[in-house]
DNA sequence: CAAACAGTGTACAGTAACGAACGGTATTCA
DNA sequence: TGAATACCGTTCGTTACTGTACACTGTTTG
């Protein structure tokens, strides 16, 4: 059995071709799972951890555009057609998954059309999930992108302590680290966190809810829309 | 004969199917093409104008996320098997268009795996131009959005007068129709670009080009890679 | 033809985030 | 065990916006 939410809800007969072909991995945090412009060799789905989407401007512009753990998989642009796509993949919590070869991939997508429809399905949720960055990014205060932040990452490791420093939020966010820190601070100042060097514990969801609201949860309705349960 | 590039660019045989199932039709600026979360009973492939795919959180929070004009087509969800989402599209620039009803379209991507994927291919560089809006978003300035915005809105156009208001811009990008003026000011000072009321004429088409270098340029590229042309 | 409206220019005080920098405390490594 | 490194906290002046507001001018409408 698989932890992993897209393999769990498919067809029967397509998780069995894809675990038939696929090697369960270790995958340690800061691992690039896909460069840029790069034909990158396997797609994964994720059983624990999660992944970040980055794109990457031109100068040393970039911003995190989506977050993948074991709700979805990482082939979007395979499943589109495209073979070289300018985001690049980085494992950002370390964690465990089933990696397939793109090319097997492609052949089981060719033989089953019920595959090819599950996972454009969750294509549309992370294009929705992107929408929802970018709007955070427009108009979000620093603390309501952080909390936003916090959220889809406690989504995705599914437990209360999130093992991630400033440093690599601000590189999400794409903003300063000092910044990262002081809306942390009057987090931990209102009992919404607790902190440790490399750790972000989550005392007080409703909060991180409350001030993210105008950014959060459409991914996750998609989701359901698309899942059911 | 059409002038929508998606069209010109598929099987012929796939764009016979779908110009006899259409009708072509004149669109007015600010004409609603989809709502959120509803069942909308067409897909639009432009010859002219463009429309805009704006994304609304809860409050009145909203971004302008991507734009389409005749280099593609409005029925992404369609495609990837959704029918409700939560975006909105809204013609910026009248124009005209072919429009199919999203049952007929449905039916004929069954029956065309050639189509299917040449749409798909489309979906791709639609990501990218979000990741770019979010990547502007995020680390631009309002100048070099500005800039980007009439890039794009021009690129969508093919001519040098833009038709549009600072309030429209504003509304695009997520801030104050004052700072759209300020900065556009800015622009008229230096001739990069003209204006009268209600419209924008590109002088310097180059000028605009360096100011948004780090935000513009991935979607045509992913478009080059899409259609070879 | 007057009145209403849409679109633009400008001003001002307030604030959120910036870049740059420094010091301190855990953790890792030789 | 001492040195190097990673991570966090805080400060300071600066900048890019914001919200609000008002005045001006073309354009539409009754």
């Amino acid at each position: 059995m698989t932890a992993n939410k897209l393999l769990q809800t498919m067809q029967l007969r397509d998780q069995e071709m894809l675990l038939a072909k696929s090697q369960m991995i270790q995958i340690p945090a800061r691992e690039k799972l896909e460069e840029p412009f790069f034909s990158n060799p396997f797609v994964y789905f994720l059983e624990s951890g999660f992944a970040s989407i980055l794109y990457k401007g031109r100068g040393d512009y970039q911003v995190d555009v989506s977050l993948i753990g074991r709700e979805g998989f990482t082939g979007a642009a395979l499943v589109l057609g495209v073979d070289r796509a300018p985001q690049a993949l980085t494992m950002q919590v370390a964690g465990s998954g089933f990696r397939i070869a793109r090319d097997v991939l492609s052949e089981i997508l060719e033989q089953s059309h019920t595959l090819r429809v599950h996972l454009s399905r969750f294509i549309h949720a992370l294009i929705v999930q992107r929408d929802e960055s970018a709007l955070a990014a427009s108009r979000g205060t620093l603390p309501q992108r952080l909390a936003r932040s916090i959220l889809i990452m406690q989504d995705r490791l599914e437990y209360d302590e999130i093992p991630v420093t400033h440093e690599a939020i601000a590189f999400m966010l794409g903003v300063r680290r000092a910044g990262v820190t002081t809306a942390l601070g009057s987090f931990v100042e209102n009992k919404i966190i607790a902190s440790h060097r490399g750790s972000i514990y989550v005392l007080d969801r409703q909060a991180l809810l409350d001030l993210s609201a105008p950014f959060y949860g459409a991914y996750e309705a998609d989701l359901l829309r698309v899942f059911g349960s």
